[in-house]
RNA sequence: GCCCCCAUCGUCUAGCGGCCCAGGACACCGCCCUUUCAAGGCGGCGGCACGGGUUCGAAUCCCGUUGGGGGCACCA
């Protein structure tokens, strides 16, 4: 693949948009943009019944969140309803295509028949009907779909990009249809004659199409046209090695995107289904994605897609990024979710500044509130980290106490001289780290797991952190007392 | 039923006849580092679906079997 390609992405606005739907838009935006190229955008919506604007829009911002920008487009095709009438009135000039009366009981019994002679279910309508017989089916009303008459003799021979060469007999092929009744474009008409008239370069779509390219091909053929190149790229499948769908948890990129992941990370990990670099690369940026792809190093087998995988990549990602992107990121993820909001006031200061504390530790943004959901709320000792402290009441006393002694003698409160404080009150009590850190950590965030205990302490304050000591004390002191 | 495609560790993959008694990543299991959890470092476990060919030589080529996926609408 040389020079500039046109490529295209053509979703159905039917629905969210899919990780597979985003893996295939990807693939055709890095074309684009490897090879200096153009990425078309086309809303294939001539099913009246089931694209819905609202679908459209969140098909748009969720490829803008990805960073995935069009060049040209949206196309409606609902829009395009006259190109597709002069496109099946050249057919029909051509002689490509016939009007066909047939009911849909004649056609099930074409395929239950050709089904019982073992034969392809191929249905062809009738070609030959005179003039006469025409005339008199239209007077009843009967309203013809207009089908390809497909050659019974031959192949169609697609040369494919990822797939090499596949061969199509035509006799498996039916008289598929082009024009409906009413007189609207079907998908293969629409999709052919718009490839041929945007100019598109290469088709790079999934596998599930690869059937319908024949059909296609003959279309833009009998239009006169040629068609473009293809690459069918294999399917996203699911743990149970089904194509991967909404039961499978996560399956639409505004999943991904609530469950907190980061958009580079998700082209990333997109990028990385189905396709490689090299034998070692794993970690990229859309930057040498953009540098590396190329359609010949897709692989032809279907991959199932692994969270895990996304979810490491995703923590690798933010590591990457510089404290003021992840604060960033942070904060506007937060926000959307509502975590801010309903925290009011100061929510937004106190998850800025406890950014830097969190940001080696996420693997998703998701995770933010276990790590530092206590920063939030008066001292709460979960259940937990409560029995860690009174295994031992007497010892986490003493422990708390003296780590609450020594800071409360501290001029300054800082990250550094709180760390070597304690760590010289645990040398001098002759405990090890672990037991005298964590009641520490537990005395002033009520968890086990949570942020650093000195960053915690320098961010809580002096005040807070000692009413929190105080609070933990007492609490333990009244067991003690009790016993 | 018919047509098309695919087949390397649990998962994603490298491999396009000798460099491979198969390399990397995630997961898993140890160890190290360490204030918990992580992160990071080191090591381990683990695979060429099966059967025939072709060849001096096959994960790589051919055939078959098995398994998996996709398609077969006046849906896209």
């Amino acid at each position: 693949m040389t020079g500039p390609a046109r490529v295209r992405f053509a979703p159905s606005p039917t629905g969210s948009l899919h990780v597979g739907g985003a893996r295939t838009a990807l693939f055709n935006w890095l074309v684009a943009r490897h090879t200096g190229g153009t990425f078309v955008l086309r809303m294939e919506d001539t099913d009246r019944e089931r694209s819905t604007p609202a679908s459209e829009a969140e098909i748009l911002r969720v490829l803008t969140w990805l960073g995935l920008d069009w060049d040209e487009g949206p196309e409606r095709q609902s829009e395009r309803g006259e190109v597709y009438a002069r496109a099946v009135e050249r057919l029909r000039e051509a002689g490509a295509v016939y009007p066909a009366y047939e009911s849909e009981e004649e056609l099930e019994a074409q395929r239950a028949a050709a089904r019982a002679d073992k034969r392809a279910p191929v249905v062809r309508g009738r070609r030959d009907r005179s003039p006469e017989e025409v005339a008199a089916l239209e007077a009843e009303g009967v309203r013809p779909v207009w089908r390809f008459a497909v050659e019974v003799e031959g192949r169609t021979t697609i040369d494919d990009y990822v797939r090499g060469t596949v061969t199509f007999e035509h006799s498996a092929i039916e008289d598929f249809v082009v024009a409906r009744s009413d007189g609207t474009p079907t998908y293969n008409l629409a999709a052919a004659v718009d490839d041929l008239e945007m100019g598109i370069t290469h088709v790079i779509r999934g596998e599930d199409h690869i059937s319908n390219t024949p059909k296609q091909m003959m279309v833009m053929r009998a239009l006169g046209g040629t068609p473009p190149a293809y690459a069918h790229v294999p399917l996203i499948l699911g743990p149970d090695k089904k194509r991967l769908s909404k039961r499978h948890g996560a399956a639409s990129v505004e999943d991904l995107e609530e469950a907190g992941y980061v958009p580079r990370a998700v082209v990333n990990a997109l990028a990385l289904l189905g396709w490689s670099l090299d034998d070692k690369t794993t970690l990229m940026t859309v930057d040498e994605l953009v540098k590396g792809f190329t359609v010949g190093r897709i692989s032809k087998s279907p991959a199932v897609f692994d969270l895990q995988r996304l979810t490491v990549m995703n923590g690798r990602h933010m590591r990457l990024m510089t404290a003021d992107e992840f604060e960033q990121t942070l904060v506007d993820y937060l926000w959307k979710t509502g975590y801010i909001a309903e925290r009011g006031p100061g929510a937004e200061d106190l998850v800025r500044r406890s950014a830097p504390l969190v940001k080696r530790k996420l693997s998703t943004l998701a995770e933010y509130d276990d790590l530092a959901g206590w920063l939030f709320r008066p001292l709460e000792i979960e259940p937990e980290a409560w029995e860690v402290l009174t295994q031992d009441v007497k010892h986490s006393i003493q422990v708390i106490g003296g780590g609450l002694g020594r800071l409360e003698t501290l001029e300054e409160w800082t990250v550094d001289a709180i760390k070597d404080a304690l760590q010289d009150q645990l040398h001098i009590m002759g405990e090890a780290a672990r037991d005298f850190l964590e009641p520490q950590r537990i005395a002033i965030t009520g968890q086990r797991v949570s942020t650093g205990i000195y960053e915690s302490l320098a961010l809580l304050g002096r005040e807070e952190a000692f009413r929190r000591y105080r609070g933990t004390l007492g609490r333990l002191a009244e067991i003690w007392a009790a016993a």
